[in-house]
DNA sequence: TGATTTGGTTGACGGTGTCTACCTCAAGGG
DNA sequence: CCCTTGAGGTAGACACCGTCAACCAAATCA
């Protein structure tokens, strides 16, 4: 036996418990309950320690957004696995986004419904973006030949602005303000995913 | 003359400067940046005189997205004039739409992009957010015949996800993070909005 | 007239992000 | 071996913020 048992809660690296410890505020409570007191506090630590790894809270805020970019963009690529054709594959894309974007909504506006800090891009944020974005330009590319990247990013653009809308509605309570019963917000989830079938059918060879 | 100048400056009662001021803190530097102690200041008045009018900041917030709920139905009710038929129409609420979003991205933010306040729907949001939508819904009525009313929404939910999801991705940041040129973003939108027409066309008589 | 409501004031409390100053301890170079 | 140095932790202060409480003047109204 070494001596683990001895020091009392190293386990992680405090940056590491910091990112964490945010992440699952975020999941309870939302981005604007989020402060690094109160992260210092949950892991019994002064209001200054997470001070030193991250000078700012914007910079501990693009570390969330990144790992939460990241794990969207797995789930999004396990979507593809077992499915028939690039037809069913894509359908499946939307359904994953939907899915994490009802499941983790409040991931999902800090990713997509919130300005990020603005050192986003100098921290390297839009590489992992454009990691998401890839797998669905990939899977357009299954589904029908472009003459150009330029042509199929603008598919892309359509079908990811669709799915966007609709998620971004679906997890705001929009559907509620409007008076939308359940059994009605679901058709109409599933009316625009025929829609957008539709509309990219609508040129393919 | 009357004694209109020996009043220093009361021109608005201080509920609707509040409302004023505090839309043009949003205006410039966004919601996260409104602080009733800066309308107040912005009022030359104590930080307790709002509070007087508005008692929870979030009730002050429930009469600003009322306004700009208010003036964003204006202008999408606006655009319809001097069309020729519902097609154009159509397409000129969607652009209309687009418009006001990258013209005034942060009330557009503010009115679909954040969280509204716990009390929003008893202060009857909800029927000024129909009210926009159901500009939506008219003109869809006159561009096809519908069953339904329900099959009418679900139409109407379609196009707004689309538009919605491309207003905020513009108004964001997304477009650069993903490396698109201008000339590319503006194809992706105008593409986009062909698509939407593409879809609705499908099964029109 | 006297009571009460309206709209304003000051002051306080607890919370926040951030700055500065201090401490401690491990690693390394002379 | 000592001594510097830097990383990672601490406490304390400052200026903000939202909100509550107490007070106060003028208007409204019984």
């Amino acid at each position: 036996m070494s001596d683990e048992n001895l020091k009392a809660t190293p386990a992680l690296p405090l940056k590491e418990a910091c990112v964490r410890a945010a992440i699952d505020v975020i999941r309870e409570d939302g981005l604007e309950k989020l402060s690094l007191r109160d992260v210092a506090r949950r892991l019994n630590v002064s209001h200054q320690a997470p001070y030193k790894h991250f000078g700012l809270k914007d910079r501990l805020l693009v570390e969330v957004i990144r790992r939460c970019l990241r794990s969207f963009a797995e789930a999004l690529a396990a979507s593809g696995q077992g499915q028939n054709g690039p037809d069913e594959a894509m359908r499946a894309l939307g359904e994953a986004y939907l899915t994490y974007a009802v499941q983790f909504p409040l991931e999902y506006r800090l990713m997509f419904m919130t300005p990020w800090p603005a050192d986003a891009k100098t921290a390297g944020l839009s590489q992992d973006a454009r990691a998401a974005f890839d797998i669905l330009t990939h899977r357009l590319s299954a589904l029908k030949p472009y003459v150009s990247d330029a042509e199929r990013d603008r598919d892309a653009m359509f079908v990811w602005s669709s799915i966007h809308g609709l998620a971004s509605i679906l997890q705001s309570e929009a559907m509620q303000y409007l008076s939308f019963s359940d059994a009605d917000a679901q058709a109409a989830v599933a009316h625009a995913m025929d829609m957008v079938d539709v509309a990219l059918a609508q040129r393919r060879p």
